[in-house]
DNA sequence: AACCAAGGTTACCGAATCGTAACCTGTATG
DNA sequence: CATACAGGTTACGATTCGGTAACCTTGGTT
């Protein structure tokens, strides 16, 4: 599990490090369209595996981005909700996004879904 | 060299592989402020090694950001600033501040230097 | 002759990150 | 009896990332 340090010199170091690596942006863009599943994040993160899955979902939860709701049934059932803090994280990707969007289209480079700024706009409440 | 994928999925991934990494974003801090020299860089970026730092510079080179010039004189002088396109950045770094400095709130975290949102704005032209 | 400066490069090493594959629980279905 | 399902865990490897230390050039200073 990944700790974040106690003191940090610059806050984007701490963004850096609790939404950085391969995955985190995919699951809290994931999540930012409502609860989800455990299944339904897997499938709709194309190429993760769950052992990726559920260490970041840990990470995410431990940090507090997250929050992880176990049901008791069976099959069990077990979602995931973006947290306040999480939500709060939103203009944060949106800039991101709308940054990507300009540098591709300077540097000619292709995105090959749809994971843009406009839909951004559009999955967000 | 680190190199980008020729297609992403999402303009957010782009990002964090363009100023991901341990040291990018302070770099890209410090260029905020306006051009710097190499060693200028190395003494305002506590930890960092030359190596480090030439790598960084040489990615941020590559990929635009980073602007970098010779000075044909003895001893060498190198002069690194933020081009057209890392100037765009600004915004995604200072929402990044933002939400970094909400985190640290939130959570008792302490930014025992003054990189917060507040000097973000007074650095910025 | 020795040492300092700036702006690096190189070889090497340990740590962190990411991926693969097998295994687990308990119920239901073929 | 074998298989599938959801939601994981575990052991093991490979790759990437980051850090240390030595070395380089050219000129000026001690």
């Amino acid at each position: 599990m990944k700790q974040l340090q106690s003191e940090y010199q610059c806050a984007i170091n701490l963004v850096v490090d609790v939404i950085g690596g391969k995955w985190k942006v995919f699951i809290m863009w994931n999540l930012n369209e409502g609860n989800k599943r455990f299944k339904e994040l897997e499938r709709s993160i194309p190429g993760i595996t769950k052992k990726m899955l559920t260490q970041q979902l840990r990470e995410l939860e431990h940090h507090g981005l997250v929050q992880r709701t176990v049901f008791e049934e069976l099959p069990p059932r077990v979602e995931y909700e973006t947290t306040e803090l999480g939500k709060k994280l939103q203009p944060v990707l949106f800039e991101m996004c709308k940054w990507g969007d300009e540098y591709t289209e300077a540097n000619k480079i292709s995105m090959n879904q749809c994971w843009t700024q406009q839909d951004f706009m559009n999955s967000s409440p």
